[in-house]
DNA sequence: TTCCAGGGGTAGA
DNA sequence: TCTACCCATGGA
């Protein structure tokens, strides 16, 4: 069997803290096992080779990567560079975590090493799984993107079943009308438009990850992307790393109202104005927050609740 | 049945 | 730049 790969990361670092930071881990193709803290990917490597692999905590410096095949040099050194992107191994937050010591609400940030967001292996993933959280309940995102992936995605070898989440190429093949059948609604000509423009080398997605490009350019790009608005373009940019947008959707609105605003009701205005003090770090401040003051996130809150 | 969801695109002002 | 309106589908 493949021998496990340590993979480090920048400090401070936690495994269980990337998994639970959104939803990711709960859409397909991903599995997560919360007793015995494993994630299980399905990836398709470049070489046209469909992989899956476990990632699970590394002492908290890191992840330990172990692919359940034997690989060549070339495909482990892709997948490791894969799980690295998609754990943002590589993110300093040393600033953020200064600015949030000085925060009762987020006070909590520091030791439990929150703040990196688990990624999708490419961009054009997290696009597409975001364009499928637009106006729709979490249910529901999960089952358009668990329909995406056994109808498009490449099988497993060793367990058909099981398959990676599809190429670009395999949904701009695809018609407006399957989409449809498959329930996406009128995002169906959103996601084919993208998936057809990042083929014919339209959207060059992977150009959206250089650390170098200013905030604003890479959210106009975004912005540019069929069935991609304000809110996605904001939730992907915190994807990407950088957190100068908040992604102002329905619960954004409503926990804002709750908590600042004695339950009147705002809009994207306001839900900015509170968080404006946290600059380049405004999207994690609102995300993180600890807004019943009981050392909890929202999204712990919502795990608490729906059992997750 | 009605409302609305981790909104986006478009037309018109 | 801001607002009104439409857009499919399923859950509450």
């Amino acid at each position: 069997m493949p021998t496990p790969t340590f993979l480090p990361a920048r400090p401070l670092f936690n495994f269980h803290s990337v998994i639970h930071s959104h939803g990711w881990y709960q859409l397909a193709p991903h599995q997560w096992d919360e007793e015995r803290g494993v994630l299980t990917i399905v990836e398709r490597l470049t070489s046209g080779r469909v992989v899956s692999a476990s990632i699970r905590d590394g002492d908290h410096s890191g992840v330990i990567l172990e692919a359940q095949a034997r690989l060549g040099k070339r495909d482990s050194q892709e997948l490791a560079a894969t799980v690295s992107w998609m754990f943002a191994l590589d993110l300093d937050l040393g600033e953020f975590y200064a600015l949030a010591d000085a925060e009762p609400r987020l006070a909590h940030c520091r030791p439990k090493a929150m703040g990196r967001y688990l990624r999708s292996s490419t961009v054009w993933e997290d696009v597409v799984k975001v364009m499928m959280t637009t106006n729709i309940q979490w249910g529901g995102t999960k089952r358009l993107v668990a329909s995406l992936v056994s109808h498009f995605g490449e099988p497993l070898a060793a367990d058909g079943a099981r398959r990676a989440f599809p190429q670009p190429a395999a949904v701009a093949r695809s018609r407006e009308s399957t989409l449809r059948k498959l329930g996406l609604g009128y995002r169906s000509p959103y996601l084919l438009q993208l998936a057809r423009g990042v083929v014919a080398g339209k959207f060059d997605l992977d150009r959206l990850k250089e650390a170098g490009r200013p905030t604003d350019e890479v959210r106009r790009d975004l912005l540019a992307l069929p069935g991609i608005g304000p809110y996605a373009a904001a939730t992907l940019l915190g994807i990407l790393g950088r957190f100068d947008y908040i992604g102002v959707d329905s619960e954004a609105v409503r926990l804002v109202s709750k908590w600042f605003y004695e339950g009147a009701p705002v809009g994207e205005k306001e839900v900015n104005a509170v968080f404006a003090r946290w600059g380049k770090y405004k999207s994690l401040a609102y995300w993180f927050w600890d807004y019943e003051g009981k050392q909890q996130t929202p999204m712990e809150a919502y795990e608490a609740r729906s059992g997750d």
